[in-house]
DNA sequence: GTCTATAGATGGATAGAC
DNA sequence: GTCTATCCATCTATAGAC
């Protein structure tokens, strides 16, 4: 190994510690009620954090311990595993995203475009409140068993289900112009799932602000055009 | 650790080997000339299948020489680490977006309407054509050292500042109506991207197919709207 | 360039005292 | 629940023969 060699290795910039970031947000924040109290919760935390910087596999159990301030050790009085750790935040993740979108569109009237848009809105302001919570949900899930990831799998399933099943409303009722309902279908979900690595609070916009162009877009690529939301 | 325990670790599904895939497509291939000849560019298709599918702390040494059919030592007779292997990855995924961006560029006429056109149908192909080294190049980014992701950095940059001008041109003359033009830089960026996690050749759709929807959907997203988009 | 063999470090997870 | 101590598997990378 030349000295010039070395020089790539022995990186000055990983000395300081400075790397690109997977997401711009820090804080590893949880829904209300969500995590266990006490140590259980402050593990699902500190994992949240880890897993969503450095990934399941580029993070160790000992560094989980010792952002929580425990024992590598005590970590298994709470958890079997440190996959059964990132199956609880999987889980967890989807399950709030499944209960906030049927929240949304039982709060919603029956037009297919305001269906939509409170679709749209909701899955953006879910990764705005939680994106490493999202990111981890996301980018991780291949990791588990197939057993771990099927509760998750099937909620998002259903998400699916719904941003489908508003399209195919409004495409039948003539309110929206389909470009092809499954390719419109991937990119709208696809929106929301890029907030979390992008957004964080502070830094230009607000959740509201997002949200608030994300379902115009939406509406857009959906096809529905009227004066007002092309003022 | 009682039975009831062990029976959802000793996981029935993975002894079979399924597993939530990462992404839908199967062959590791690169870019023509890009690859070295040889078994450096044997092992370059083979991590990039691995990290791909695995990530890059999720995939061995071994495993990767397995692949090739080689011994793990003789890896280091090609690269210097493995992280410089996935360097290599990430490097040549973000060069060949950049050469391509800037040939449709280049190919295209004057009307940011064309431009954008140009751009977001390349983008969504060289997604199609390479999703695991697009795959790669976005989600293990933020594994290298600050050198070794730097070139890459500095590319997608630029990238950025194509969709951006484009964006900014069409604003100016009037034929965009912009909802905001960063959140819709990144969301138009973010169609491309998210195509190569579920486009695989044989599946419904034809890589040309998916880039005419794309593109269609970023006219509408852009606010450019002709009869002949919305027929 | 390719191999065998192995160094040297770190990983997940457990045993058992308190 | 938390600790100390440790097992043992696996990992990246190197040394040195051919």
């Amino acid at each position: 190994m030349t000295t010039q060699d070395r020089r790539l290795t022995d990186d000055p910039a990983a000395a300081v510690g400075w790397q690109p970031r997977r997401l711009a947000a820090v804080a590893p924040v949880l829904p209300a009620g969500a995590a266990p109290p006490g140590t259980g919760g402050r593990i699902l935390h500190a994992a949240l954090g880890l897993f969503s910087e450095y990934g399941f596999h580029g993070t160790s159990i000992r560094q989980i311990a010792g952002k929580v301030g425990i024992n590598p050790a005590t970590l298994y009085a709470h958890y079997r595993s440190k996959e059964q750790i990132l199956a609880e935040l999987v889980l967890l993740g989807h399950q709030e995203l499944y209960d906030r979108l049927r929240s949304a569109l039982a709060a919603a009237g029956s037009a297919p475009a305001e269906r939509l848009a409170s679709l749209v809105r909701e899955h953006v302001l879910i990764h705005a409140d939680y994106p490493l919570l999202a990111v981890v949900a996301n980018t991780e899930l291949h990791v588990l068993s197939a057993r771990h990831a099927a509760t998750a799998l099937a909620l998002r399933a259903r998400c699916r289900e719904f941003l489908a099943g508003v399209l195919a409303e409004g495409a039948s009722n003539g309110e929206f112009r389909l470009v092809d309902p499954t390719l419109t279908a991937i990119a709208i979900g696809g929106l929301g799932m890029q907030v979390g690595h992008w957004f964080a609070p502070g830094t230009g916009y607000t959740r509201e602000q997002v949200a608030d162009a994300y379902v115009h877009l939406a509406l857009r690529m959906a096809g529905y055009t009227t004066p007002s939301t092309e003022a």
